[in-house]
RNA sequence: GCGGGAGUAGCUCAGUUGGUUAGAGCGCCGGCCUGUCACGCCGGAGGCCGCGGGUUCAAGUCCCGUCUCUCGCGCCA
């Protein structure tokens, strides 16, 4: 017999009855009757009830056995008398009479209880990672991702795309995060930078002739960390494919992204549904204007429009939004059905929101009949309450509430409100998985602090219109051919069309203020390769960490990793950063110059 | 860098207006229990109340400082 195991603790059934068996795993759990002991024992598989009783020789050994030691098990497989059979279990039907029992590992006391729901501290799932990650929840979590990548890895092949590698060791990309550096020893001084993304890699691999290119690809930025954002390092369905549109690049891509969510959406177990393809495209400008961002949640049924011109009547004497108006300000609305019975602490409270988030508050109109009441209703007179019904779709039994700024903190305030009354009023299906492509960006905006023209996003996207628009247009009305893919307000991905003509990207970087030689020392690689023959390309790298989130119905990214930083981008298990010797610092070249507060003394 | 929340037993948390010896659940240790499956019952150990200072007759509780964790903003596709 196997010296460890027949069977797993999840494959036993009735049908094994009789049969003498050998199992390995951990104590999950004991019941001790005095002179019954029952263990569950716990692998990767699942979870078979063990019984001993006094008569056996093993009965003190397992008795005194904590939790989590691993043991293995030889026995007889028996089948449970109807009314002690467990239904929760696979392996409910049996179980095991234990004849022999060899430890294998005696566990101590745990600092973080495996066989329960209690939620320990962030910092001590981190610290005793190994300890989570037996637990039912991130241990399914982690398979989950497994077979998500998986999945994808496979719907890429059969879509006709190839996985290459490109180098971890390399120069920055263009991608405007801060880089992790690596110094050199051979060349004192220098330093290579962990990929923010393969962005060069993958164009270069199409100028190079290979058409369709992915890769699960590891990317590092050194920023700080959100719930949906791991520090330090994250994975990518990094993809790139030559001769196409844009509205190629979404027609190759939907069909994986949709049917990865349909293959996982039943994971939870609560009937999730996928929104069919095609994905909608929304420009940019209206998804700003309907749902006051660029990664909007469609399954707020919540729209914002825009009243301004109501504000800006002469029989409208609300002198707080005409004020803003007249310096350029804009009145943005959010129309919320059937609210108008709410009580008073309902509206307060989105309005205490509100001067939280910096705003003088969220002043709203509540419509009833053709008669409008609230704080701001005495300023609207029945002929301009009439043009706001009409305009925002009003109808009676609504509210209406207002933001009132400049175009893009108005945008903003505008979306935060939608969101935060959605939630309030618990509008989100969260059954539902609704995707859409923002398409459209501008290619440059205006830098608040410098006044100056800046890009946008990616300034290796291709402007559309071409070096016409570049040399004819205001740079500020330029789009791109740059796009975003969102679900449920997450933002999976941007991609674009690329800019693989060398002189409209000396003209785009001029247009930012970048003389070409900048343009030539950062990204001379680049160029030369565009000027030896570089075919249209495009694509688009969806992360797999937030695709798995997602899937997984997590809010927390670090749920879905194996072995996360923590948001300090620490790995408190393996220790990391940590100081090295001088010898290994002097071998590189590096002299630390420490900040006095922060030195600490090496352990 | 900035703002919110938190730090009390191995873990998760409660602790009233400042007032005896700081509690609970789980875990741990011991005892009882032959059909449990979050087994049950009895008993016990375990606390620098994050750290430093202050106010007070008296501080887990109030004040100041500081450290740590966490969420968000800035930053970042």
């Amino acid at each position: 017999m196997h010296p460890y195991r027949t069977h797993t603790c999840g494959a036993l059934r009735a049908s094994d009855v009789g049969a003498t068996i050998r199992l390995s795993g951990w104590v999950h759990r004991k019941r001790d009757h005095g002179n019954l002991l029952f263990v569950d024992l716990r692998d990767h598989f699942g979870v078979t009830q063990c019984v001993v009783d006094t008569e056996s020789a093993h009965f003190a050994a397992l008795e005194g056995l904590r939790v989590e030691s691993v043991v293995t098990i030889t026995g007889r497989v028996v089948a449970r008398s109807a009314e002690t059979i467990n239904p929760k279990l696979g392996t409910g039907e049996i179980e095991v009479r234990v004849d022999e029992v060899t430890i294998q590992s005696r566990a101590d006391q745990v600092p973080l209880q495996v066989n329960s729901d209690t939620d320990a501290s962030e910092e001590i799932r981190l610290r005793y990672r190994f300890l989570d990650l037996r637990r039912e929840r991130i241990h399914r979590n982690i398979m989950l991702r497994s077979q998500v990548i998986a999945s994808l890895r496979r719907r890429m092949i059969d879509q006709g795309f190839t996985e290459f590698q490109t180098p971890i060791l390399t120069a920055s990309s263009p991608e405007g995060a801060r880089d992790f550096l690596v110094p050199s020893r051979l060349h004192p001084g220098t330093f290579y930078a962990l990929p923010q993304a393969p962005q060069q890699f993958k164009q270069l691999l199409m100028v190079a002739g290979f058409d369709k290119y992915f890769q699960i690809a590891p990317c590092f930025r050194d920023e700080d960390s959100r719930a949906d954002r791991s520090p330090g390092e994250f994975y990518q369905l990094d993809f790139e494919m030559s001769y196409v549109t844009q509205e190629d690049v979404f027609q190759a891509i939907e069909p994986v992204l949709h049917g990865v969510f349909e293959e996982f959406a039943g994971w939870t177990g609560d009937g999730r549904t996928v929104s069919a393809l095609p994905f909608p495209r929304i420009p940019f400008e209206e998804s700003m204007l309907k749902y006051g961002s660029d990664k909007p949640d469609l399954r707020n049924p919540l729209i914002i429009t825009d009243v301004t011109g109501v504000f800006a009547r002469e029989d409208v004497e609300f002198r707080a939004f005409k004020g803003i108006i007249e310096k350029g300000g804009v009145v943005r609305a959010i129309r919320v059905p059937g609210v108008a019975a709410r009580p008073r602490s309902f509206f307060d409270k989105l309005n205490d929101w509100a001067r939280e988030q910096g705003a003088p508050g969220l002043g709203y109109i509540i419509v009833e009949g053709d008669a409008g009441k609230g704080p701001i209703a005495k300023f609207v007179p029945p002929a301009a309450l009439g043009e706001l019904v009409r305009v925002a779709g009003l109808e009676s039994g609504d509210a209406i509430f207002f933001v009132c700024d400049q175009k893009g903190p108005a945008a903003k305030l505008a979306g935060q409100a939608r969101t935060r009354i959605g939630e309030e009023l618990e509008l989100i299906d969260k059954s539902r998985f609704e995707f859409c492509w923002i398409v459209d960006f501008p290619m440059f905006e205006l830098n608040e602090e410098t006044g100056q023209v800046d890009f946008s996003h990616n300034p290796f996207s291709m402007p559309q219109g071409g070096l016409d628009a570049l040399n004819n247009q205001d740079p500020l009305t330029i789009k791109a051919y740059q796009y975003d893919i969102v679900c449920n307000g997450v933002e999976l991905s941007s991609g674009a069309i690329r800019n693989h003509l060398p002189e409209i990207m000396v003209r785009a970087f001029a247009i930012a203020g970048y003389p070409e030689q900048v343009l030539e020392e950062r990204f001379g690689g680049m160029l030369s390769a565009f000027r030896l023959g570089a075919p249209p390309h495009g694509g688009s790298a969806p992360g797999v960490d937030r695709i798995v989130m997602l899937l997984a119905d997590e809010p927390n990214i670090r749920e879905v990793i194996a072995f996360p930083l923590n948001q300090k981008a620490e790995d408190l298990l393996m220790g990391a950063p940590a100081p090295v010797d001088a010898a290994r610092l002097r071998e590189i070249h590096i002299k630390p110059d420490l900040p006095k507060a922060k030195l600490k003394p090496a352990e």
